[in-house]
DNA sequence: CGTGTAAGGAATTCTGACACG
DNA sequence: CGTGTAAGGAATTCTGACACG
């Protein structure tokens, strides 16, 4: 009875398509990944597959770098907002522990 | 203000990707669009993409398949689906013409 | 009818490198 | 640092056909 497998986050289209919809060189693209802002998927060949949530970073990276704002920068930023997220999921894990009851 | 672009319905992924997702061969998948039971689109090179939409499709035809379903009545109840589509769309049209009022 | 397969070719993607700055 | 490009190779997909049934 779950929903949707969440389309967004599966990792299933190919660079060329993503650089389509990102307007974005391959070449950028492969260059954002390299300087970890980006995480595709491989096929078994080694193809890369991005998801849609992927495109969105993506154009997300796009604007940012437009204003300046350099892949270095634009790590941080992402590293800060992982390591907040790491965060509120140890509190949950601790509320969960020590109040928790349901246990499926 | 719109949401989302419809992950659901973008045709962005390629015939390998949707064999893997449903389980079927590219040769049965390209084989019910020969069908006309599936309408990916064509990359510049002409290569198919097929939405998520259309793998949720694919497994509901494999489905039918598997019941013994032939390709011809599941065409068949599709250009009724369609047909009641169009009815519904004459419909409204129609309703709109009449009694239709805001124009933007 | 529905599906598998071998065949040859074309489009896609990959990596590592050189270039510029 | 960020991006373009040419290079050679490998993985992917395409079509039309033959096969079986």
């Amino acid at each position: 009875m779950d929903n949707e497998p969440s389309y967004k986050d599966k990792k299933v289209i190919s660079i060329g398509v993503v650089s389509e919809l990102t307007g974005l060189t391959e070449r950028k693209i492969r260059y954002y990944e390299e300087k970890n802002l980006i995480f595709p998927k491989r096929s078994k060949g080694g193809y890369r597959k991005y998801s849609f949530g992927d495109v969105e970073r993506l154009m997300d990276i796009a604007d940012q770098r437009e204003e300046g704002v350099t892949t270095k920068e634009i790590k941080q930023e992402l590293s800060k907002k992982e390591r907040k997220e790491q965060k509120q999921k140890m509190i949950r894990g601790q509320l969960n522990a020590q109040f928790g009851i349901q246990k499926k």
